[in-house]
DNA sequence: AACAGGTTGGTCGAAACCGTACAGGAGTGA
DNA sequence: TCACTCCTGTACGGTTTCGACCAACCTGTT
């Protein structure tokens, strides 16, 4: 296996960690691919590794006694799955899976702890890390109690977007009905709407950002807040 | 100021800490009023102290770009308020105030760092912690978006009952349809539907728990998770 | 060329929820 | 006692979203 460099990641977290952080996780690092629907966390199992995406995209599901689930978070290349660990914990009641297939670096989340332990730093980033999900969540809260679908869906584009880097995007509508937590057909309506304000091109499998700047105004306040946070604390995408 | 023991401490996280532990934080600690609608952070300033609530209700509080709000977690003898300060960030963009009056007893967020820094049992404890309120957010998410207004109430409810350990809550219509994001008349409607399952008794300013099974049961599969990892990883309210 | 499976477009009535408004009651202080 | 504020009950029309359906369509396989 070829051994990884700092200069050559993708991956955010990775890439702000200081090169003596990175040194010592570097050993441990691991390249793996990780294909669409591939779970990385499941329900109440103990997580052996956290991953941290290069490419592609993660979801975060919750699930209540009675089977009703939702997107409660979103990982790309800023971030890691696996966020649980960073809190000394072995297991969650959520899940993690690939919405998106792309590749990743894993590291043993014992290695992940040596780090937090040894360097204060780069306890600092996870930490902060997990700060940003937090209020990823918390506006999903705000999001699902305040907006209407039209608002969620652009809002939910945009987060895709950021973290795809990638104008195709391959999303179709019965996932993004699964995300949102909403019917189908309300997602196809709601696309079509988006696309008349032309903001997107919606074919087959796949919606295509046209005009991001029309996209953000359709989305309201409901973005921005958790993405200026991560500029702040974790550095600009 | 009267030295504060352990063993007379309501607050959960403080009782959870070992002994050692608590005599580090001790010498730091002072016990003061939390009045209703007193805010212990506010958004994007500076927090000195966290609060570890002994009674009384806080709710932390998202707000978007266009001014809209929802209550985003549920503070109690259970917890604490400023619950970034554990993840190293002095700031946050939610802010946390009273939502029934109460007393607490406070640390300077110094003296908690230190405390993380040198006991990792500790260290864990408050680690644990956010993630207990991360995964109360999560189905917050989930109930914003798959549940309806009498399920989310239900559910508030019953996580407010969890917390001040009254059967009779002083809350208002008002109050619980800012918490909730929903009209107020819709709240006055389905605590009607509550009331008619003998569920609850509402009075003027006060929601009186009559029934707890019967509540649990209306709320349906929408309350519990959060709790149960609560007790598995902080012990039993 | 036919087929199967997944994806999309669209419809229907029903239910939930909203915004707004107003009136009456309960508590509070002058 | 009166005036005032806060809280609660209730109503209205209008919008959003749901659940359930079916038809059409694209894509790769047989």
């Amino acid at each position: 296996m070829a051994s990884i460099e700092q200069g050559a990641v993708q991956n955010r977290l990775l890439r702000a960690l200081r090169p003596e952080a990175f040194e010592m996780l570097q050993p441990t690092l691991e390249r793996v691919g990780l294909p669409l629907r591939s779970f990385q966390v499941e329900a109440n199992q103990k997580t052996g590794h956290v991953y941290f995406l290069e490419s592609g995209l993660g979801s975060v599901v919750a699930r209540t006694g009675d089977d009703e689930t939702i997107e409660i978070g979103h990982v790309g290349f800023e971030g890691l799955s696996g966020a649980h660990c960073i809190l000394r914990l072995d297991t969650t009641p959520n899940q993690t899976f690939m919405q998106v297939g792309g590749e990743g670096i894993r590291a043993p989340v014992a290695a992940l702890h040596r780090l937090m332990d040894e360097h204060s730093p780069s306890r600092d980033l996870f930490l902060h890390y997990v700060h940003c999900c937090e209020l990823q969540l918390a506006h999903s809260t705000l999001a699902n109690g305040r907006y209407n679908i039209g608002e969620r869906l652009a809002r939910w584009l945009l987060m895709c977007h950021d973290r795809l880097r990638l104008d195709d995007m391959p999303l179709t509508h019965e996932g993004l009905a699964q995300m949102l937590g909403v019917r189908r057909s309300g997602v196809t309506e709601h696309l079509h709407i988006l696309e008349g304000a032309l903001a997107i091109k919606a074919t087959r499998g796949t919606v295509h950002i046209r005009d991001r700047a029309k996209l953000l105004e359709m989305a309201g306040g409901c973005y921005g807040t958790p993405e200026r946070e991560y500029s702040r604390l974790i550095g600009a995408l």
